[in-house]
DNA sequence: TTAGATGCAAATAGTTTGCATTTGT
DNA sequence: ACAAATGCAAACTATTTGCATCTAA
C-alpha cells in the first residue's frame, strides 16, 4: 500500500469510523484508477472485483470519503454523474474542455499561500483544494474561431 | 438588465444560438438569486415565474449554459444534486464545510497569470474557473479538535 | 459486547428522450 | 421559410432507504 493510501487509511481511522472490507476496496479501488472514476466505474469495478458488496455500500462509502476530502465529486463528463477525484496530499487539477469535455491536468502552485491566509482569515481548517479552468482544447478551439 | 447579464446574453448569441423566452428566464433567475442555485431551485423558480416553461427546457438551457461557461455545475451541498455557480467575469471562490455544507465565499487573485500561462503551455483557450477549498468551517473546527 | 456498517431489494428522485408544435432570425 | 428550440409525458437511470444481519474494535 502506497504511503498516500496509508495516509487515507489513517484519517479514516482517526476520524473514528471503523475499516471495513467495503470501504478498504473501494479506497483501493480509488487509488489504483489513478484517482478519477465516476460512480458507475466504481460499482463496475466493485462489482469485478468483489460482487458481494452492495451499491448501497459503495455510495455510502464514497459519500464518507467525499465528507472526509478524500476525494471530491465533480461534474467532468456529460454532466448528472459525478466523477470522484482523488484529493492528494499535493496538488491534483484540471483544464476542462466545455465543448469535447477532454481534461488535461496539471501541476500548480501558489496556492498553499492562499490556503494559509484564507485559514487565518476565516478560522477554518482546509485539507483539500480542487482548481479547474474551463474552456476550449487545442482542437475545439482550431475548429471554433471567434 | 446589468452589464453583465448582457455579456452572457451575448455570449449566447456569439455562439450561434436562439435567444429564447425560456433561456432568458432561466438566465435572468439565475442572475437574480446570486448565482448559487441547485437544479431543484431553478425548475420551482421557473414554475412560479413561468409555468409554461417545461422541466426539459430547463435541463437543457442549464447544459448549454455550462456548455458556454456562463455556469458550472459542483457539489456543493449532501451531493447527488449540482448547484449550479454563476462563473462571471470575474472572480467567485468557495470554502466548502465538509461537515456542515456551509459555503463560505472569498475574492481571489494571483489565478490571472496562472491562466495565461496555462493557455500559453496548452494551446487552450479558457472562458472561466473555479477555485474549492474544502475542510472544517469555524464552528465545525471548535466541535472537532485532532 | 455492541455500536456501527453491511447487503439486499424496493422506493424515490432526478434527468433525458421522442415527437408534434412553436418560435427566433 | 425553416432550422432550431420548445413543451409535454413517458421512459430511464442513478441514488437512497428500511431493515435484518453481520463485524470491527
Amino acid at each position: 500500500m502506497s504511503d498516500q493510501a496509508n495516509l487515507r487509511v489513517q484519517r479514516l481511522r482517526d476520524a473514528g469510523y471503523k475499516l471495513t472490507n467495503a470501504r478498504l476496496t473501494i479506497l483501493t479501488i480509488l487509488e489504483q484508477h489513478g484517482g478519477h472514476m465516476t460512480s458507475a466505474d466504481v460499482l463496475e469495478e466493485v462489482d469485478a472485483v468483489a460482487p458481494e458488496i452492495g451499491r448501497a455500500s459503495v455510495f455510502r462509502s464514497l459519500d464518507l470519503f467525499t465528507r472526509l476530502s478524500l476525494i471530491r465529486p465533480t461534474y467532468i463528463n456529460d454532466s448528472s454523474t459525478p466523477t470522484y477525484v482523488l484529493l492528494p496530499g499535493g496538488h491534483h487539477h484540471h483544464i476542462i474542455c466545455t465543448n469535447c469535455d477532454r481534461v488535461i491536468e496539471f501541476e500548480d502552485c501558489h496556492l498553499e499561500k492562499l490556503e494559509h491566509e484564507l485559514e487565518q482569515k476565516f478560522r477554518v481548517r482546509l485539507t483539500g483544494h480542487l482548481l479547474e479552468f474551463y474552456g476550449l482544447c487545442d482542437n475545439c478551439a482550431a475548429r471554433q474561431p471567434d
